[in-house]
DNA sequence: GGCTCTCAATAACATAAGATAGGCATCGTT
DNA sequence: AACGATGCCTATCTTATGTTATTGAGAGCC
């Protein structure tokens, strides 16, 4: 929705910078305190876009990378194979989100990042990045946090996958969703678009795809929540809190005081 | 075991600061390619000791932190409790490990890290942090890399819970032991110490002790690990390995070309 | 219009893992 | 020596979740 209209509108005239990157801002902001002018420094530096259609590859796993990229609009996964080919998706990045920037230090990814739906990224190459710290050496403490709250929510998922079950689990995940989309305005009378299918839900949660479907009428039957045609309802957010023990401090919503 | 002995000799005489983070550099140099003098320029900065009792809380959930912690001899964990007590281990830390460092970008953890065993740590400030970037904006990316790795097992962990199942899951865990622990020299034998109890095991995992204890018993029948009295055996690794599809790139140990 | 897909929903059945409980070591304390 | 605490092991029973299969709705295609 959001997203169509960026697309129709990038289509027409190429947005701002400023406008591709208001997401990302908005949630950085969310979290650290930063000026108007450093916001600028950050901005001036992002390169040029791209444009990815549902079901590619953004980054492959292994593959060399030199820049990292800005998901502008869209909604993509990071997800790793193992040997038996069981796809384990291991979080859903949505608009404003980084989804590669750790791949700086990195260099190379020990995962692959698919598109859930057409995909526009803004790409922050390497290069500006070692610039940047260069000249402003607390652009390093900002950056590196922000890939630091990607470590926090992957501690959480493994807390949610070894020790909540059933509803839990599968109420957990959405009131996740919840939180982060309404940081960047993607929630609507509680109400956000979610563009999985069950079986891509099981493989975020291990569950298996019919298990899923029990999950969710379940969470249904409760009245907690509401998943289909890749939309989720939530009438009464803290209801659903409640019952699945949800606690946002992992998110790092709260501005920093640095 | 190298445990005992770098107590008693802490007892007597303090260990050279080259000595007490031999083990990290050893891991990091591993992982990244570093000169001497950048070596001696982060062995420099490093601060006080301090000593922790089985058991205590090395850093709690939501304190602020102005320093990151060194593990230098015993062995930690990460671990996030949630609203009905359940106890959920998110990561195993020893000797050689930061065991907080991406407390700098963070300032606060939301978990805390809790010594399984007595445990000796080294401090580095975090604003002997900020000048070193200051002054070598080479060191951003270098340390921020090896917080990083952190969210590369992270990740693993998540598909670990998620698709493995039993014995599977239980020899992965035991495999990534394994590598981490053979890299600063504590695999003797194809034996190492894992000072974790079978309650501790589930909670790592996401099982009941009892279900430990089946999985366990399992793997001995096979004949691919044994665990008891704290320690591991694994007569042989790429059986265990191939038993359990463990491949150790996640864990970043093939040094980079930067 | 009738294909073929994919996805969602449900049912019937199988099994891995959780819950509860008891016995048996070991260890530190008094 | 007696005691309580803790951790390991086993047995039994229950239940959540996996497996396999069938049906129907909708989307795209020829």
């Amino acid at each position: 929705m959001a997203d169509g209209i960026g697309l129709a509108r990038a289509a027409i005239e190429p947005a701002l910078p400023e406008e591709r990157v208001a997401k990302f801002i908005r949630t950085l902001r969310q979290r650290f305190s930063f000026s108007d002018e450093e916001q600028q420094q950050l901005i001036s530096r992002m390169g040029g876009e791209a444009f990815f259609h549902k079901g590619d590859t953004l980054v492959d796993e292994g593959e060399w990378i030199e820049y990292s990229s800005l998901l502008f609009s869209g909604y993509a996964c990071r997800e790793k194979i193992d040997r038996e080919g069981n796809r384990q998706i291991v979080e859903i990045q949505i608009p404003g989100d980084f989804v590669d920037l750790h791949s700086y230090p990195m260099e190379q990814l020990d995962h692959a990042i698919t598109a859930l739906t057409d995909c526009r990224i803004v790409k922050l190459y390497h290069k500006e990045i070692d610039d940047l710290i260069d000249k402003h050496p607390r652009f390093a403490r900002l950056l590196w946090f922000s890939t630091i709250v990607d470590t926090s929510i992957h501690r959480e998922w493994i807390l949610n996958l070894g020790s909540r079950a059933g509803s839990q689990r599968m109420g957990h995940f959405l009131c996740e969703m919840y939180c982060r989309m309404e940081v960047v305005g993607l929630v609507e009378d509680g109400r956000y678009d979610l563009p999985l299918t069950q079986k891509d839900l099981g493989e975020a949660l291990g569950f298996t795809p019919i298990h899923v479907n029990r999950t969710l009428k379940k969470l249904r039957s409760l009245g907690l929540a509401d998943f289909r045609n890749q939309k989720v309802t939530i009438d009464d957010f803290d209801a659903l809190a409640d019952h699945c023990g949800f606690d946002a401090s992992y998110l790092y919503l709260t501005p920093r005081k640095k």
